[in-house]
RNA sequence: GGUCCCUUCGUCUAUCGGUUAGGACGUCAGGUUUUCAACCUGAAAAGAGGGGUUCGACUCCCCUAGGGACUGCCA
């Protein structure tokens, strides 16, 4: 039996959670939990420039709502110290060697590289410097930056999506690991930060996967074993392309204003692309139980917005009232929410906040009523006046509708369309013997008299 | 340009050389319903293209096309 796995998903603060970013969180969490195992929210901030406290608690906040709770969190930033001593470790073993290109120099190089259809892999001109050109930089004021030297063979692992892989360090650049200015680059961080809280597995897009090649060296410079790696592919979007432009900004925020569950959230986003069909399950629980990472497939799978949103109705009709009470309470006349209420309109909403709607029409006293055609106003007034006396029941609607029925000679949708639109201002809806009781003897009779002659 | 990955109904997928190519969601039709939803029944719907290998290919190999990713002093 292996060990109980421990994994961290490791956001940059440089804006809020998107799709693909809680996808990554949210397998993380559920290959925890599906092994009880543990989750650790690391915070990728080595990146000042770009990285802010509130995009940091938006972060939190946002896997918080979608209920991913981590068990242990740090950030980057409060690491340095080890960082550094990890970067002189590098350099004593001469793995670690400063370079002096401008950042504008090495752009122009790549491009003529490939504009001549080379490659553009760092050529190693640093290496070669010697000790007497190095200092004479130094003394000009220069600031080195520094790369990994990568061994230039051929880096296998076998991952637990994507099978047996191998990377060809002599196709990939020495990765940068120190800016100019001293600062780190997110490569080595990850790398030392895995091997402390000793990760067992690394859990991401597979946009990282030349990345785990470089990393998995670092690794084994630093004098670790390199976690077990999964690359997820990655999502694109329902046109087939990629995700990034509109749906990267699809963010966890956004879908939370528009009205959408977490769970719908996790359900589609735990599902699209594996072997599973994508229904929703009630909780993380539910579906922490059916992960594998056998289940993943390798080709990139679609997110559709338009998928979320029907799964999302699904999920919102099947919730229980006792679950929604205190939603429903926040919006206009909620209070007044009763659980027939719920169970009257709940077949009719595609998200919670659909239910202000019909928490009006129950409780909006002020219901102007339709513009009813002449013929109809005429009809109202007959109605009304088969109206019968005292409150109502869950069998007034059909023994009046049957009264109208005989005293005008309407049927069929000529005799309830205008009865609905009258008593709900809306032309489709619950069922009217339901919404009969809801809205009230008083309150009907109110509108019938207000919407007839 | 290079490296890696991918391609089965509209969508997510099953199939470990021999199947009427299965399921789920969606769609459509019928049933039920005052409407919508739900539910029931049924239907339409797929191996990107071309070459091989083989008695037999969705499955193995090659090519082409298409898609994705990486190729940063971002993460």
């Amino acid at each position: 039996m292996p060990m109980s796995p421990k994994v961290r998903f490791a956001p940059s603060p440089t804006g809020r959670l998107h799709v693909g970013n809680i996808r990554t969180a949210l397998i993380n969490w559920l290959f925890a939990r599906s092994q009880g195992g543990v989750f650790v929210l690391r915070i990728d901030d080595t990146d000042v420039e770009r990285s802010t406290a509130a995009n940091e608690q938006g972060i939190r906040d946002d896997l918080s709502w979608l209920g991913l709770v981590w068990d242990e969190t740090f950030r980057q930033s409060d690491r340095v110290d080890r960082y550094r001593q990890a970067a002189e470790d590098l350099k004593a073993k001469g793995l670690l060697y400063p370079c002096f290109e401008t950042a504008d120099e090495l752009e122009r190089r790549r491009k003529i590289a490939l504009s001549r259809g080379r490659p553009p892999v760092y050529d190693r001109a640093a290496l070669a410097m010697s000790e007497t050109e190095r200092k004479a930089l130094e003394a000009d004021g220069k600031h080195a930056h520094w790369r990994f030297k990568l061994s230039g063979a051929a880096v296998t692992w076998t991952d637990l999506v994507r099978g047996p892989q191998s990377i060809d360090t002599s196709s990939v650049s020495d990765p940068v690991l120190i800016r100019e200015d001293g600062s780190f680059l997110y490569t080595m961080p990850s790398v030392v930060d895995d091997v402390d809280a000793r990760i067992t597995h690394v859990v991401r897009g597979e946009d990282h996967v030349t990345n785990s090649g470089a990393q998995i060296e670092i690794f084994e410079a630093l004098g670790g074993a390199a976690p077990e790696m999964a690359h997820m592919p990655l999502l694109i979007g329902a046109d087939g392309q990629g995700l990034s432009k509109r749906l990267g900004s699809l963010s966890v925020q956004q879908l939370r204003e528009e009205g959408v569950e977490p769970m719908a959230i996790a359900s589609l986003l735990a599902k699209l692309g594996t072997s599973d069909p994508v229904e929703a399950r009630e909780s993380l629980a539910d579906l922490a139980k059916e992960f594998s990472f056998d289940k993943i497939g390798r080709a990139p799978a679609r997110f559709d917005e338009t998928e979320l949103a029907g799964l999302n109705a699904h999920m919102v009709r099947g919730l229980s009232f006792a679950a929604v009470k205190p939603r429903l309470a926040k919006l206009a006349h909620g209070e007044k929410a009763t659980e027939p209420f719920w169970l009257a309109i709940k077949g009719n909403l595609n998200s919670v906040a659909d239910a202000g709607t019909w928490l009006s029409v129950v409780h909006g006293g002020g219901l102007v009523g339709p513009d009813l055609p002449e013929e109809d106003r005429d009809f109202v007034s007959r109605a009304l006046a088969a109206f019968p006396e005292g409150e109502v029941s869950p069998s007034t609607w059909h023994d009046w509708t049957e009264a109208v029925k005989a005293a005008t000679g309407r049927k069929g949708k000529a005799l309830y369309m205008p009865l609905r639109r009258v008593l709900t201002d809306q032309e489709r809806g619950p069922e009217m013997d339901k919404m009969l009781v809801l809205i009230g003897a008083d309150q009907a009779r109110r509108r019938l008299t207000l919407a007839g002659r």
